[in-house]
DNA sequence: GTCTATAGACGGATAGAC
DNA sequence: GTCTATCCGTCTATAGAC
């Protein structure tokens, strides 16, 4: 209903992660709720997942969910702002540098570590597209991937740039996401018989296709 | 509950799509239902339409939806069976073949060949991925991407194969769909700034990218 | 900051008339 | 083949005690 959100919690999710062991510190219930509902949210789907799950697997009622945030979207507002955030200043970055394949590499290599800082919630945006296209009175939920998408096709191709070079800028941003996601280990309870590369490899492979896809020359 | 299907309502639906304009012949219930849930489904996700808002566009009642199909469930199966079932047969044609970058290339092309016929279905998959990854009692609902996945990157890599390779596979059949997605017109109402490549071209332009990803040199 | 209790709405699905 | 009426479950969200 409001259009402002005025920061209303505790404190924020930091970088992309939060590095606490299953331990027991206290004080940090926001932010538990946050892990929680996020890897509930990604792994049985945010409609499917109803705050009493995500209550009980963190040991409080629903209601204590609703002191910490004032609804269910708001929850998943608060751990994917971050990541457009990200994808923003990467947008602005790349606007002010100057055109070119330095510069196309240069927001492939950050915009495939983003994806990779945030796996996690990247996997909850790609497998909830539906539930989070937009609000029920046609208002949009969370600012969508398109005009994003868009921004960073025209950083790396330059504007008014044909079809072929287009549709080939927008396939490394695809094939980069995709393939962090489906070649990174989700529930460690899968059993993949293939064995995957691990994260330091698979970012140099990555970045690699990216690159071919967007650096060469048109076609004979 | 059932395991097996048997063939529950008066026709099937056709390869991929059905070519009826909107006239006013009868008896096409069935299949009137598929397309308007198929539609409402991919735009506003599986589980934020209601079987209510289905029956409404339709101008009948939701218990008339459930004589043509036992559960809502069950009118996505009945549209995404015969997709997966192409990719199935893909996947069996191409394992009869010689391995070899001629195959890889024809394997590539009939799988765009297959997302372009089905391009409604594949969005509504796409979209609605962590709606489908399990029904409520942990059973499978629908078969998954990832084994499909494995095998038709086997089919392009052979077996065995080093993770650049299997990877960049990967990336040419997620490049492949997404871009098929993306750069097809989804909603009328949409004001895309960017114009369009008219469908040949754009498949043209998908392949010739997905055998760049598949068909190269190991890195130097 | 967390609880109990409940409001209030809406969902999928079914029974049975026509 | 489609309708009316309804059952029963679950959900988000809130009120108010502690």
């Amino acid at each position: 209903m409001d259009a402002v959100l005025p920061d209303q919690g505790p404190e924020e999710l930091g970088p992309a992660r939060v590095d606490c062991a299953p331990g027991g510190r206290r004080g940090d219930t926001r932010v538990r709720i946050q892990q929680v509902a996020l890897e509930l949210f990604a792994e049985h789907g945010y409609e499917r997942t109803s705050l009493r799950e995500v209550a009980e697997r963190l040991g409080v009622t629903k209601a204590a969910l609703y002191y910490h945030f004032k609804s269910k979207e708001d929850i998943v507002r608060s751990f994917t702002e971050d990541h457009f955030s990200r994808v923003d200043d990467l947008i602005a970055w790349g606007r002010d540098q100057p055109p070119g394949a330095h510069t196309a590499h240069e927001v492939l290599d950050r915009y495939i570590a983003i994806i990779m800082e945030g796996l996690e919630v990247f996997r909850f945006l790609e497998r909830n597209q539906a539930s989070l296209r937009e609000s029920e009175h046609g208002k949009h939920r969370f600012e969508q991937f398109r005009p994003r998408l868009n921004a960073l096709i025209e950083i790396i191709t330059g504007p008014d740039a044909p079809p072929r070079s287009r549709v080939r800028a927008a396939a490394a941003f695809f094939a980069a996401s995709a393939s962090c996601m489906v070649f990174t280990r989700d529930a460690p309870d899968e059993a993949d018989q293939p064995p995957l590369p691990d994260r330091d490899e698979l970012r140099k492979i990555v970045l690699e296709l990216a690159d071919d896809l967007t650096g060469d020359a048109p076609p004979a």
